[in-house]
DNA sequence: AACCAGGACACAA
DNA sequence: TTGTGTCATGGT
């Protein structure tokens, strides 16, 4: 029998925390002097790397902590998915200059809500958009006495009752139709969410992007890191950058052109391959 | 102060 | 299939 604890310890080997929860993939996490703070489901949660180790703090005593390992990954052979990356120049200082770096597995609503407020948008003002649409219409969570309030990801029932302007309040401009008319499908049951993990890629994929707001670029973000495809590889102005500076120097090639070559090279972890890269870009290159 | 940001969509050719 | 204008908002 277990006991309920409010710390954890994971070993990790190759574990880069600031480069996971930092990198754009979720946008709710905000690094401090004692660690990273942020909501995984409607817990909130503090997490640390010490020495090889993950430690996590929760406000309220947890049995099993299981639903943060999932959705850190901690159990995945890390150098088992490098290991089939193709072995060329760019992707190889992408891995050595954040070896560590992992893909998270977010809840799916929340995952596919947020992109949906990021297109064209920076990741600042995404975390910042995010934040407000989680203090106006999220639950207000239990934490210690004496910080601040924390609230969870307001569900796609909740949104779908939100007015439009109410939407626009929380600086979203023009994505704030496509956030409702989404919450409403999902909240209706018209797009089922948990029935898309036991579909094939592309089956998933092309009914993520019968909703409105949802294109390729935000359906493969959400395939990637709520179900966990590693072969979803999201093109982005910053990948489209990666592999014309990268890839190509010599010559100009068309966004599909670039989009077909990413198809083929980067193998089954594809996904992962992406956001070395993205990170890579956005923070050594430039 | 222009330029651009983890795009999607309607419409043109 | 591939190219262009439009849609808010604010960081750099």
């Amino acid at each position: 029998m277990t006991e309920a604890t409010h710390t954890a310890v994971f070993p990790v080997r190759d574990y880069d925390l600031a480069a996971t929860l930092g990198s754009g993939q979720a946008f709710r996490w905000e690094g401090r002097e004692d660690g990273w703070h942020g909501v995984v489901g409607s817990r909130p949660v503090r997490l640390l790397a010490e020495g090889g180790c993950l430690k996590a703090f929760s406000h309220t005593p947890q049995i099993e902590w299981g639903w943060l390992t999932e959705y850190l990954q901690t159990g995945l052979n890390l150098g088992a998915v490098l290991a089939t990356f193709p072995a060329d120049g760019p992707l190889g200082r992408a891995v050595a200059a954040c070896r560590g770096l992992r893909l998270l597995r977010q809840e799916p609503w929340e995952c596919l809500a947020s992109f949906i407020l990021s297109s064209t948008k920076q990741i600042v003002q995404i975390r910042q958009i995010v934040a407000l649409l989680c203090e106006r219409f999220g639950d207000s969570l239990a934490v210690d006495r004496g910080s601040s309030p924390v609230y969870s990801f307001p569900s796609a029932a909740r949104l779908a009752g939100v007015s439009e302007a109410d939407l626009r309040a929380c600086k979203m401009g023009f994505r704030a139709p496509y956030l409702r008319e989404t919450a409403a499908a999902v909240a209706s049951g018209q797009v089922d969410l948990q029935a898309l993990s036991g579909r094939s890629l592309e089956g998933a994929r092309a009914e993520l992007v019968r909703l409105p707001g949802v294109g390729p670029k935000i359906a493969d973000c959400v395939l990637l890191f709520a179900y966990g495809f590693p072969a979803a590889f999201p093109v982005d102005v910053w990948i489209l950058k990666a592999l014309q500076e990268l890839y190509f120097p010599k010559r100009r090639m068309s966004a599909a052109r670039l989009r077909r070559f990413s198809e083929t090279h980067f193998g089954p972890n594809a996904g992962y391959a992406q956001q070395y890269l993205f990170h890579y870009m956005r923070t050594q290159i430039r």
